[in-house]
Formats: C-alpha cells, structure tokens, sequence
DNA sequence: TAAATTTGTTAGATTCGTCTAAGTTATTAT
DNA sequence: ATAATAACTTAGACGAATCTAACAAATTTA
C-alpha cells in the first residue's frame, strides 16, 4: 500500500496534468505547500515505484499504474463527499476537508458500503466524476459559463476550485447544481454578466465567478 | 493537537489501567506490539506533554489532562462503531478496524453530526460505555455470565475482549445484545454453563465464552 | 541469599517526510 | 548574446517513530 503522504502527492499530479499529462515539480510544490527539494526526492522515490515517469529536468508524468492509483484515490474523495452530502446532510462547502482526511482510509468494505448506500453515483456533489473502481475516469465535457452567450440557457452542472469560500458565494446566491440560467446581458470590458435563474430576475455574475462555472447547454 | 501515534499510545493506556490507574511499561509494549525502548522514549515524550507521569521504574499513569484525552479518542471510536452499525448496517463484528481509523480524524464537525444523528448514543455496538465530551466515563456495574448461578434469568448488556472470531462465534449462537438467557445448570469441572435463550433449548457455553459476556440480572 | 530471569533503560542506527543552503540548468529580459 | 531570473537538483540536517544491542534494576526461583 502506499502512505497518506504518497497518495496525496498521487493525487495532485493527477489534478494537475495538462493534456499531455506533464506536470512541473514547481506547480506540484505549489500545489501541496512542499518545498521543491523535498518533491524533488519524493519523485524519485515514486518512480522506484514505478508510479511517476521522472528525468531530470523534464516535466512529471504519472505512469500508468500512478494514474490508476490517483484514481482510486480521488474516487475515495469523491465517494465520501457524496455521501458526507446526501447521508449525513453536510453542506457542499462543509466536505471538501473532511473526505481529504477519509480518502486515505484502508477499508475496501467500508468504500463498497458507501458507493452501495448511494446508489453507485457517478459525479460528486460539485459536479465532478467519480473515477470507477479501476480508477478510470469519464469525462464529460461541460463549457464554461464565462463562454456562453447572451440569450442562451444553461444548466449549472459542475463548480471548480471549490474552496469553502466560492461555494458558500454560491450558496449565498441560491446557486446550486441543476439551476437553469438565463443569461440575459454579457458586459464588453468585464466580462460580467446579468442572468435570471430560480425567482431571481437580474442578478449579476462577475466574470471571476463565471468562468468558475460549468454548464451544459439547454 | 496529538498525533495519530500518540493517541494510539494514550488509548492503550486508558484501557490497560487497573483498579490503580496503572499500567506497566512491558504490558504497553505488548499490547501495541511496539518494542519496549519505543514505548519508552514516547513515554517520556508524553511525560513532557504532561499526559503521562513518567518515573524509572515506576508504573506509568496518566494524568487527569492524558486520561481525558484518551476519553476523547476512545468516545470518537465509539461513536463511530455505533455509526457504522446503526446507519451503515455493518455488523458488530465489521466495525472495529473501521473504527481505528476514523477515530483519528481531526474534525469536530464530523462526530457531532454522528452523535446527532444517532441520538447521542451513551453505549456502542459492544455495550461498551461512550466517554461524553469532557471524555468522562459513566461506568456501569455487570456482571460476568460466568459469575452467575444456575436459576437465574440474565440479560446480555456487553462484551469484552471484541475479537471478530469471538463476535462471529456469538453471531453463530444468535446471541445478541439484550438477549436474555436463562441458566439451567453450570458445570462443575469445568464451569461451562446450560443455557436457554431466543428459541434455543439447551445451549452450552464454555467457561471461556461465559467470562466475556456480561450481564445485568433480572 | 545467591543465581537466574524478567523488566526496564540507554545508546545508537534506520526510515520517512520534511527543511535550508548552495549549486546547476533552463528560461526570460535587456 | 549576455545578464538576470526562475526552475530544478544536490547535499546535508532534523524530528518523529521505529528498531537492535547492550546494560541495569527488580523480581522470581532455587
Ligand atoms: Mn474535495
Ligand atoms: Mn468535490
Ligand atoms: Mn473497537
Ligand atoms: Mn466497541
């Protein structure tokens, strides 16, 4: 099995793949708050695990076998922030913390229960896919808020960089998955726009938010 | 805040003392299956946390600070046992391994919803007492069905030394907490017992089993 | 009570995951 | 093209948690 420390260094170099699946030591050490050096040796020490493909001063690539188990990991987290939402009535903005610290738990059982009790869900509660029990994911391709038109409707159908703060905006908002959006203005300079959903009429959305957003075309 | 390692010591601690408040250090080393000097130095680590009182050759002790931190760790495992035999349908055999995890979250949020949702619990799947939030226990008086005479009519209320084998055995025999069992004749050789209980006639338990469930008489 | 055994301590090594300081290579700006 | 900057690597240290080997104290046995 790999260590608490290992799968979150797994973890990130999965989040953090470009489409060519390459990842800088620089952006990782940013990414986990871990000084270069200490990434530096981590890397080799994953790729003696044959997890990462590692040379000097060429970018990170996961192996295979590293993305499966970046996989398993992340489908834990999203695993358990589902059910931390539907079963146990968290908040979205509550479980992000929580469901980092129960993915490194060693319980296959305990994973199968919860994935069971949900009904075998394939998205988490912001809108990401849940990878299967081979640690694939499959993507669905979603665009932007910030891309769409005005005139268009949309659902919202995914957040990203869910941190606490941008989701309770939303909640805030009375914005939450499924909402359909009408947008009704898109401002030239800024980017903002003005967009009716639920009883709202004209609330206004800054382009930091929108692009922040995911939708799927109605 | 304590680490992982050194809540696993503090509980071992909790649950080691006698009568007197008092563990030896080979008894520590043995039940964590850490070596003596290792449990040494944590000893002394401890010590200056002021968790343990710590003198060469002298039985440790925790003091009130260690004792109630323990009571802390020991109400999460507990509340968590409960947790996932009351709103995840484990088995009372299942849940122990689970529990030795999770009680090592750091989230307060966590197990207050799990006591609110399970009605603030004060005994687990065992029967064991759950420490409240100062991590004090309410101790409850029973018995050991094997300290009782043929005649009597008994209720199941706990278990102890909760091995798996030991459960799924119980489990065999369709005993269950609050079972009550009447006994027909004990043994004198060997003190295994004749018992009648649910549906069941004449069920033997030996003098082995009989000392590990406790009782409350009616 | 003396010897043997068990229990407890000290000393020193090891692995993991982290750091800082100091180089080296690559990229960017002038 | 050279200099400046940023990114990356190497070297060496450190704390936490573990171990083994060796020694000391306490307890048990003879
Ligand atoms: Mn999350
Ligand atoms: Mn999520
Ligand atoms: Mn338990
Ligand atoms: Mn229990």
């Amino acid at each position: 099995m790999h260590s608490y420390t290992e799968e979150n260094y797994l973890k990130a170099l999965f989040n953090l793949a470009n489409d060519k699946g390459e990842v800088s030591p620089n952006e990782l050490s940013k990414r986990l708050a871990i000084k270069m050096p200490t990434v530096n040796s981590m890397m080799k020490k994953l790729a003696e695990k044959k997890l990462v493909h590692y040379e000097s001063y060429k970018p990170l690539r996961l192996t295979d076998k590293g993305r499966k188990e970046a996989g398993l990991v992340i489908r834990k987290h999203r695993l358990t922030e589902m059910f931390l939402v539907q079963k146990m009535d968290f908040g979205w903005e509550q479980v992000h913390e929580i469901a980092e610290q129960i993915e490194h738990l060693h319980s296959p059982l305990f994973f199968e229960k919860i994935d069971e009790m949900l009904g075998y869900p394939t998205l988490d509660p912001h809108g990401s896919p849940i990878p299967d029990k081979t640690g694939k994911i499959d993507w669905v391709h979603y665009e932007k808020l910030s891309d769409c038109k005005a005139g268009e409707t949309v659902k919202l159908a995914a957040v990203i960089q869910t941190t606490d703060e941008f989701l309770k905006f939303l909640n805030s908002r009375e914005l939450h998955l499924g909402s359909k959006i009408k947008i009704k203005t898109v401002e030239r300079f800024d980017g903002s726009m003005v967009v009716t959903y639920n009883k709202k009429t004209a609330e206004s959305l800054s382009h930091t938010v929108s692009e922040r957003l995911l939708v799927e075309k109605l």
